[in-house]
DNA sequence: TCTAAATTGTATCAATTGATACAATTTAGA
DNA sequence: TCTAAATTGTATCAATTGATACAATTTAGA
């Protein structure tokens, strides 16, 4: 394969990309935006991402996946109790302060934000993902005697969804966070 | 008060703009989107709103929370148990063949999709205004031995905003709208 | 009937948008 | 060393954006 090499790194140019989606929203957020951010020209940046804009946030949103949840989705491994897990990762997304601060969910939000429906998909299917791994640990919790969910099992799913993705919107208008804990803690004991 | 009479109504023209706004989103809706469904001019256009987008998109916040949760609110006042009313509310939320349709609840998604603090500040005040509505009524309701809620008072209100505003993203993920009348009943089993 | 005020519609502005064209540059491998 | 392929950067495009200017029109009240 000859040809110039690449003078960006991919991987640190999607991670630009994701701080300006994040903080701008995907329609805010203008192709030279992106590419300021990037360090990239318009050249470049068509000959990565043919499909421009559209195609960037898809990677972008593969790229946020492989790097954010991970963290949570390793301890369900090595924690007893996931309902512990879960409850970290619910107060992370409630804390103004915390590494989604006033940004909200990089997925709740381009649920609600975008029309596309390549994009839509994408995102629930990346949440979805993260809950039915919450969902998976809860049984296997369960089954050891670890808990005794109160809540129907065929349930699990779209409550931690609803949870989740409530949080995000919630926090714009709860702005303490020890009262947002206290509804996350409140929610999660069906599970205990 | 001399001079030219408006040529257009101006309520109608506000459940127009909601119209475009609900469906496109406030950043994807033009100047032009908005004149062409209003009826109305640039010059008509610009002396009625002063402040272009932002303040046409406050007035509709304000024409929209004096129409649609209207009905809710009344019915809290000759319903007994408040709790269905909100249920009803939340399905028709949740329902994709509802009043709500697909565009979600007009506040939370400008929650989620403005950054502008007036606008987002107007929205947070509409909702929360439903909410205390909501819990003014439950809290009647239990003096009357009516409710026995097993929530704590002071988490009414963000619980009850909590599971709206998930909804309100859930209702993409989770399409089976009796799923989602399933966890709203759940959800509010707390209350009663 | 006259007049000043309110409303309307057209023309127009500069800035920004997503996107393409293409010459210049770089580089792996023959 | 040569060559074809890959990458970069600049120039440029038409369309759309929010907004203003202003002449024309309408109308209530003196």
């Amino acid at each position: 394969m000859a040809g110039r090499n690449k003078i960006y790194n991919e991987e640190e140019a999607l991670d630009k990309a994701i701080g300006v989606f994040w903080e701008k929203g995907y329609e805010n957020a203008s192709s030279r935006d992106l590419q300021k951010a990037m360090g990239i020209g318009m050249g470049s940046f068509y000959l990565a991402y043919k499909g421009g804009k559209q195609e960037l946030f898809i990677k972008s949103m593969d790229r946020f996946f492989s790097v954010y949840p991970t963290h949570a989705l390793s301890m369900l491994k090595t924690i007893e109790n996931p309902v512990e897990v879960i409850r970290q990762y619910y107060y992370v997304m409630a804390d103004p302060n915390g590494q989604f601060r006033q940004f909200g969910c990089y997925f709740s939000n381009a649920i609600i934000q975008i029309a596309d429906p390549d994009l839509k998909n994408t995102a629930i299917g990346h949440v979805v993902t993260v809950a039915n791994a919450f969902s998976a640990a809860l049984l296997r919790a369960k089954e050891a005697g670890i808990i005794q969910p109160t809540i129907p099992q065929e349930m699990w799913n779209i409550y931690l969804l609803n949870l989740w993705t409530g949080l995000n919107t919630a926090k714009f208008i709860e702005k303490d966070v020890s009262k947002m804990k206290a509804v996350i803690d409140f929610s999660l004991r069906v599970f205990e």
